[in-house]
DNA sequence: CTGCGCTTTTAAAGCGCTTTAAAGTGTGGT
DNA sequence: ACCACACTTTAAAGCGCTTTAAAAGCGCAG
């Protein structure tokens, strides 16, 4: 097969130097109306796409944004998704790194930098709070969910605790008094939303005294805290991510509750999963478009120094009310 | 900050050529002990990590994988990760290309191009034939999970119609008559599934006729399929794949019937959500980890010249039973 | 015409690494 | 002491692109 034709080919072809069909192929200013033409009229006859390593390597720049992510993560995928495009819009490229269980953080990140990915945007990072300081010394980085205070590191997460809150207010608003809220692993984000939790429930008049549960964040979670709940059951209860809902739910109508008509079940994340038909869970959505467009910016900001300070974005997380919440069963 | 150390500072530091420390660097054999470890020690000191870019612009040979995947598909997350450890393997890196909404196959796989990759995993491909056969022409291709007749494109896929076979021998050996079918939305692996299906009910002694229904491969589509059965429901179902078959056991035991006391159900693919307690699904698995190790196989038998024939390799299905199965209610 | 300030074009110097061919080093045989 | 030979080491030429500094072209006032 012949050779992939390089920037070179399409010059002479078009009968000007590299220089100016480089400046061309990236749309910079300089180049006159028949220079541009006769460049492109070649890249398109020479079918000529521009090798990355090398441009890469000759740009002072990179415009790269590196993103780590757990691939098996339904919430990574969608905030991903929506970075790509954030991205984009910024004329930047961004190039992801699947974290498994054979290729830790500490690796995925590496291999971002060999690239020289000017920013880092960490979905979800679990290093240590010093790791990500140390990187944040050296790089752009933005951690994605997850607080941390340090000078170098961006920060962008949802406000759990009015998160929780919300869920809170609207299944009191719905008449619910006994509202239960099942934990997550311990841990920043879980001690966040109980609080949201707590707080919500000493505001509202007229709620009971708040109960919360042991969990985690799979749907095994869910079905044992369920158990645990059934002898006494509340008549709502609020579940730390959307996994964990669905093995509430799971359990609560294998033991012939009906959700919501005995049961009310909210979750949180707003996975796809929570908008199937089948599931139509009530949670509470994180706005994973204005997290992505929220973590782009701050990293295009440090990059383009308009910005030294640290950020800490937070958003406000919104409810989506589905099929899962209703008002409590009459009093018995 | 300082800029980060280049070889040339790791070689002065070593006091040798960059060229040694270049050897040293990536264990290829020339350099003496001594060279090696000044070189080592070097590096180890000022924190080196070469630059990707440029290697690659150096390097004759890239040795890289390019993978284009869905990112909200559960079955593409395993095979990458398989596929990650299986190029290591092989001294192979791999870079990804996320398919999402508003990035289509064609330009990740052009994403993947402008980095030089060698060879192209293609994860259940949705181009046409004739693209991928184009694409196989300049290109190592592998494409998963998907047939296709071109002398470029290598294909790995799973025999879909044994795997069904699987599933209904299984359920007969259980004692089951009333077999039915979910189909996915038409297409070759349909098709495939189905075939696999009918020969399975037709070789059987005892099973009554065939009995396929429309589908598809969400749980939504399983819901609606379940519906249709309801009125007569059979004493068992093999769904398309584990998505759909969640559909069906919820509105299965929605209705009040017991799975798997009523009504048995067998899923395809072996995703994890099949895994987990709470669903405990008897599915079909595709054997990510053997599909993964042959496609990089085929890739690379391809890339070093072993092999110019086009490569089709069908993996063996094998069933995993799990909760979902059992006989059938007692002749009533 | 000449010269001046423009805009357009280009030659050439890298970016940081790999690789090849050639130079250097030491060993043992004679 | 000399040479052939094997093993190490290195200088230097790229890989394909970007970018800078300087050259070239050009219109127009003087």
């Amino acid at each position: 097969m012949p050779p992939r034709p390089r920037l070179e080919d399409v010059a002479a072809r078009a009968r000007v130097s590299t220089a100016t069909a480089s400046l061309v192929l990236r749309g910079k200013p300089g180049p006159g109306a028949a220079a541009r033409e006769a460049v492109l009229d070649a890249a398109r006859a020479l079918g000529y796409r521009p090798d990355a390593a090398a441009s890469l390597l000759a740009r002072r720049r990179t415009q790269l944004l590196g993103v780590t992510m757990d691939v098996s993560n339904p919430f990574h995928a969608e905030l991903l998704e929506e970075i790509q495009a954030a991205a984009d819009d910024r004329g930047y490229d961004v190039v992801v790194s699947p974290l498994t269980r054979t290729r830790g953080e500490r690796r995925a990140v590496e291999s971002l930098l060999d690239f020289r990915c000017e920013g880092l945007l960490l979905l979800g990072p679990s290093m240590t709070a010093g790791e990500l300081a140390e990187l944040g010394e050296r790089q752009a980085v933005v951690a994605i969910g997850r607080r941390v205070t340090s000078p170098g590191v961006d920060v962008v997460r949802a406000a759990d605790d009015v998160g929780v809150g919300l869920a809170v207010e609207h299944l009191a608003g719905l008449g619910h008094r006994e509202i239960a809220f099942v934990e997550g692993r311990p841990g920043a984000i879980t001690t966040l939303r109980r609080q949201g939790y707590r707080q919500a429930m000493k505001r509202l008049p007229g709620v009971a005294a708040p109960r919360t549960l042991a969990g985690g964040d799979t749907e095994e979670d869910g079905v044992a805290a369920a158990q645990r709940l059934l002898d006494h059951p509340p008549t709502a209860v609020i579940a730390f991510n959307d996994r964990c809902a669905l093995g509430l739910l799971d359990r609560f109508r294998r033991d012939g509750l009906d959700v919501p008509r005995d049961v009310s079940v909210v979750g949180y994340d707003d996975s796809p999963v929570a908008r199937l038909a089948t599931i139509d869970l009530t949670t509470v959505s994180q706005a994973p478009h204005a997290m992505a467009e929220a973590a782009v910016t701050a990293a295009v900001e440090r990059l383009e120094g308009d910005r030294t300070a640290p950020a800490d974005v937070v958003l406000e997380p919104h409810l989506v009310v589905r099929g899962t919440t209703a008002p409590p069963p009459s009093p018995a």
